[in-house]
DNA sequence: CGCTGCCTTGACACGCCTCAACGAGCGTGG
DNA sequence: CCACGCTCGTTGAGGCGTGTCAAGGCAGCG
């Protein structure tokens, strides 16, 4: 099976072989992390940067009342805190309610990269600035999609960045979350997400079950959400350099 | 008056008299943008990066059928576009409704500064990743709180950004947006907004009159809106470094 | 076997939206 | 100078989307 992070920075920069062999040697060192497990807390400063390699995590942030809002989530091939020796203690907490394998990597070796191989350093940008693209996106979707659509946008955003390193089939992929963690990432109820996904059930547009996502009619799914990929930025391995 | 991006880029890293002395430099060529123009528009590619000196500008996207999400604010001493030579063309817009004065800066003095000027490149990464942190505190704001709080939040949010860049005083700053620029912003519907606003002044958080916005009692407002300014990771300017 | 977590359903309440109309302020042109 | 048209803020009435509360079903697991 191929390394998900190469596969990823493909997509943002043109990696020679020896860009590769260093990526891969970087990603040697596994580590399962188990369900419900924080990975990065909120406040601390972590002492070596994490991937992730199998799996899902999630960004998130408790509210004093006890909600919470899932930010962001985290597929193979996504950084946890690459930019925390900039910024200093984390803002947010990193967790995995559902398990994930993950890579810790010293920050040397992130100096050494920016040093000796600019090349993987801007395309490690190029995934920082994608996350805050998708983080605009989802503004988006909580701002001015109503439930139904938000979910098939969060259900589209998903199946292509998970196709993008290998994850993903053409139209289904793996899917441990439960409903309550749909209903935190997209500010809705638990119940309110439940009807909500019975409803695209009944249009044939999700079929979610055993874990598994299947899309029947990934265009008609794409067009129902108004799903446009451009904020992914993902370069065509064919496409000009940019 | 002082330069804002000097007085924001202070709170990122420790800055010397000579690096206070190139950035000075960059900003001396002010140009007037008129309200309602668009400084970047999507899809194109900006030849040059653009900073806001002065007044209001914003992030925002149109979705197919007219509905608008703003996804940032701009305020004196932000960059629009920095990232733009790493990810291509533009995924979102950037206007101004209000009018703003910004500075144009050739991508070659970016790549000038990146080589001769570390301290500054990191300042200007720092910026990057807090206008993440910003988003993802918006994400928050519009998922889990109600329009009252997520109103103060923004409030509250501007006043301190605002503050840092000597753009407001204690309790009050200019503030020329409509409440149809809210709306847009929070995800509401102009009317809701009007009277949330008017339950804000009810309870003396917020009093918003003649393009200002005064604010009776700062910390009470805070509370109310469950603000923390952590996100904005601003040093204070005696701080140890980061 | 009886937990416990998750999904599901029903009833009801409320926040927020839409439509529609009107008023205040202001620049423009007759 | 006033009439006009524009944008923006304000109000009211009514409806829908979504939240809350509460209960029950089902599967996994010790």
């Amino acid at each position: 099976m191929l390394n998900p992070l190469i596969m990823k920075l493909e997509h943002g920069a043109r990696l020679t072989d020896a860009d590769r062999a260093v990526l891969e040697k970087i990603c040697r060192k596994n580590r399962q992390i188990p369900p419900c497990a924080d990975i990065i807390t909120e406040g601390t400063k972590p002492a070596n940067v994490h991937l992730v390699m199998d799996g899902f995590a999630c960004r998130y942030k408790l509210l004093p009342d006890g909600k919470r809002q899932i930010m962001a989530f985290l597929v193979p091939g996504d950084f946890c805190d690459l930019h925390v020796a900039i910024l200093g203690e984390m803002d947010h907490s990193i967790g995995t309610p559902w398990g994930c394998s993950i890579v810790e990597i010293p920050k040397e070796t992130i100096d050494e990269l920016s040093r000796d191989h600019p090349r993987i350093m801007r395309a490690l940008w190029w995934a920082t600035l994608v996350d805050e693209g998708t983080l605009r996106s989802w503004l988006v979707n909580m701002g001015q999609r109503p439930a139904d659509r938000q979910m098939a946008h969060l259900v589209c955003e998903l199946l292509v960045r998970l196709q993008t390193v290998g994850c993903a089939d053409a139209d289904s992929f793996e899917f441990p979350l439960s409903q309550t963690d749909i209903a935190d990432t997209l500010g809705l109820s638990v119940v309110h997400v439940n009807r909500t996904l019975q409803d695209l059930r009944g249009q044939s547009l999700i079929v979610w079950k055993q874990k598994r996502i299947h899309i029947p009619d990934v265009r008609r799914l794409m067009v129902f959400a108004g799903f446009n990929p451009k904020y992914l930025h993902l370069r065509q391995l064919g496409d000009t350099p940019s």
